[in-house]
DNA sequence: TGAATGATCACG
DNA sequence: GTGATCATTCAT
């Protein structure tokens, strides 16, 4: 039986949780229709001071979610055309999510893109604040898949060249090589 | 390499 | 209120 991931789960070190969704899945209900895929790419975004995170300047309407309870949905339209997906972590009142960049579909068919993904499982601001449940049709759950510790690879994370020479070189992209 | 395309944020 | 920018993708 697959174990739907909890609020205890996302309460907890962001480049944890981070590397721990890989091999989890991501399980969209639409109606009577499921689509789901295994996380293969995540990355991490945490606190305060990290520039690269919308969070960086403060609690805005937008961010807000990132300061609430873990396990809840952080999603938000970019470029006039795509949503990206997020997931809260840590305690309420700290900001901090992990983005979902990359899932592999049931039938090997691999969803490489934040966009990417949300378009095929129809992920939009409608579930943006929603707490990642059954009841809302989308959530996250571990289907007993085991990940090799050497498969997981870490990098720097895409298209944050605007955080700074610093911020931008953390190592906080996490993804399977395989 | 650049267009698409609109919400968001900083600034004043 | 205005203008720059963007946690991207796809076609040229």
């Amino acid at each position: 039986m697959p174990k739907i991931l909890s609020e205890a789960f996302f309460n907890r070190d962001t480049e944890i949780v981070a590397r721990d969704l890989l091999g989890k899945f991501l399980v969209r209900e639409i109606g009577k229709k499921q689509v789901s895929g295994m996380i293969t790419e995540t990355e991490a975004y945490d606190g305060f001071e990290d520039k690269a995170s919308h969070a960086f300047r403060g609690k805005t309407l937008r961010t807000e979610v990132m300061f609430g309870k873990p396990g809840y949905g952080y999603v938000y339209f970019t470029y006039g055309m795509h949503f990206l997906v997020n997931v809260v972590t840590r305690e309420h009142g700290y900001p901090a999510a992990v983005l979902i960049r990359g899932i592999k579909l049931e039938d090997g068919k691999l969803l490489d893109g934040p966009a990417k993904l949300t378009k095929f499982l129809a992920i939009d601001k409608s579930l943006n604040k929603k707490k990642a449940a059954k009841l809302t049709g989308l959530w996250l759950e571990d289907r007993g898949v085991r990940i090799a510790k050497n498969t997981i690879q870490k990098s720097a994370r895409i298209g944050v060249a605007y955080a700074g020479p610093v911020w931008s070189a953390k190592k906080r992209r996490f993804y399977l090589s395989i």
